[in-house]
DNA sequence: TTTTAGTACTTTGCAATACATAGTACTAAA
DNA sequence: TTTAGTACTATGTATTGCAAAGTACTAAAA
């Protein structure tokens, strides 16, 4: 059991929720989110981002537009969709519940 | 994706968390930790339980002890460790800075 | 012009893990 | 002596995060 990773193993569950978080401000490409990501104190790697952003296309939650770069290739600029803020309402909740779950335990004694 | 299973994909890096939560408390055998985490909202089958349990004690952060039952077979009853409560406070502070991280990102709005 | 560096997207393959399923074993009651 | 209820164990698989290597574009340096 490495310490290290305790964090790292929380947060597998909630990549699409952040991800999904994130773009709900508006769109951006990947590196805008692995930025925003890392800017609330979670760490995306790329060949994390990139397939992840990939299923959740094709599962209709996002939308994407290619623009063109002056700093390199061009970029793919993703946006949620309507289905992809379905999916964030329903994610919430199931966040909201875990939330819930943990702090009751967290909090109740044995009798 | 489908819906139903949006809670699951969060609980599962919480398991071994809400394990460690539950035997905080004082010992159980796994009957009781699943009766606990249903409890309180998450559902762990059995398949999942006892090969995490077996887990934590190979790491020491568990240890166990039988006793007889009028019930059925004999029971495995658990107790964390110190070094499982050092881990817990480890796990402790992991969620709390997921949930921070979580909270920014929801309640950021682009600028 | 060619090379190098920086940025961005893509692909491949592996290791870890949740968990469904089936199996073994014990007790008590029918 | 079956049957049912409870408890622990073992096996096999599908998913998934992610490291690492690869491709492609632009701009600046040599």
């Amino acid at each position: 059991m490495n310490i290290e990773n305790s964090k790292a193993q929380m947060r597998k569950g909630l990549l699409e929720f952040c991800i999904l978080l994130v773009l709900h401000r508006g769109e951006a490409y990947p590196s805008d989110i692995i930025a925003s990501l890392k800017n609330s104190g979670l760490d995306m790697p790329e060949g994390t981002l990139y397939p992840l952003l990939t299923r959740l296309k094709n599962e209709e939650l996002l939308t994407y537009r290619w623009e063109e770069s002056t700093m390199g290739p061009p970029r793919k600029y993703f946006s949620i969709t309507e289905k992809g803020q379905e999916f964030l309402r329903v994610l919430n909740a199931s966040w909201s519940e875990i939330q819930t779950a943990v702090s009751t335990l967290s909090q109740s004694s044995k009798p």
